[in-house]
DNA sequence: AAAACATCTTGACTTAAGTCAATGAAAAGT
DNA sequence: ACTTTTCATTGACTTAAGTCAAGATGTTTT
């Protein structure tokens, strides 16, 4: 049985984006396959290639990679209303740059690929909606490389607590670690120094 | 009068984006604003809102912004073939994040904001384009990000060298320097240890 | 509850980036 | 050609992140 509730929060979130109508949009919802995952679940293996368009409606998942050092490096965090990145495969074979995994359990839009996807053609307003989901997804990933170029690990770990507060507290520190591009140690050692009034 | 040369090179780059037949990109090409600029130009300063989406045919613009500590940090550096990022406006005022300057004499395109254009409501094929050009600079801003946290900024300049071997040799050091997030000294010393083979 | 494993913290040390100041080199202005 | 300014390099020193190793704390598993 479908969640009602679940689809009254997907109709308010995706009217911001469109100037559909609450009945399409009611329509556009319903036919959403929505799927339940558990803690640990791995939604897709980095080389793999990626068959579905995510969105979490609630819990975490984990987005890593294995890079040439062999070592795994966390580059996002997914919580509560957030589109998973479908465009981190390579060029040549359109395989995965990254492993997605559930940190919790999790409620996930888990659609197939928009692009092939009939929906896009019902719904000629989808395309714009998704244009301006994806500027906005643009802005924000350069804001993020913006700090990464001008703040200081400690000054980086500061403004995740503003900007994410809750994050902290859902996930292991080795990996927020590697998210914001130091050691555990490291990071360890900043909190200890931010405790005592830096 | 406009220059043919240019106008090929442009159906040829779209023509990679799209399954329009070349006499249609011909004329979408013909209707596109092209303009010189040259070096020291400032087409955009921080705080202001943008009017215009920019294209480098030629030159090179540089992306910069004033942070918090009045430093200037460099973002990017747009070369041949690169669209300007529009999507680097405060969410409130929609005023641009950054200021945009000639670093050389530039041909662009240079046309009043897409989505304001007739162009969009004429060829609607063009929505697709723009969608697919956006996920690949998605793509590209992410892998830039990842590079950020798993990379030493030994490793970065390194990188850097191979992904964008002419950059070096067109920009200012000290511009090159914020754009790795590091200090123009350090950035001279890494040079240095390079050279003598590490 | 005990054992096994993973994670987090701490310490001692190394390494490289930041800072400040001085000098050298290059570019722009007159 | 000379001055002025801006940019790049070098040196001495400070600071903080990386590394390696040892405990301490927490979580699963049996």
């Amino acid at each position: 049985m479908r969640d009602k509730t679940i689809d009254d929060q997907l109709v308010k979130y995706l009217g911001t984006y469109t100037k559909m109508d609450e009945n399409t949009l009611n329509e556009v919802v319903s036919k959403i396959p929505i799927k339940s995952f558990s803690k640990g679940h791995i939604l897709l293996h980095q080389g793999e290639k990626s068959e579905y368009c995510i969105f979490v409606i609630s819990g975490c998942v984990r987005q890593y990679r294995i890079n040439e050092d062999g070592d795994e490096v966390t580059s996002e965090f997914y919580t509560e209303e957030q589109w998973i990145n479908v465009f981190n495969e390579s060029i040549h074979d359109h395989t995965s740059k990254y492993s997605l995994s559930c940190l919790e359990d999790c409620i996930l839009i888990y659609s197939p690929s928009v692009s092939e996807d009939d929906m896009y053609e019902q719904f000629g307003d989808l395309k714009d909606m998704v244009n301006v989901m994806m500027g906005e997804k643009i802005g924000e990933i350069n804001e993020a490389l913006f700090n990464y170029a001008s703040l200081s690990p400690e000054e980086r770990y500061k403004n995740l607590l503003e900007k994410r507060p809750g994050l902290i507290d859902r996930v292991p520190q080795h990996q927020l670690a590697s998210y914001l591009g130091i050691k555990p140690e490291s990071l360890s050692r900043i909190k200890k120094r931010i405790e005592k009034g830096h």
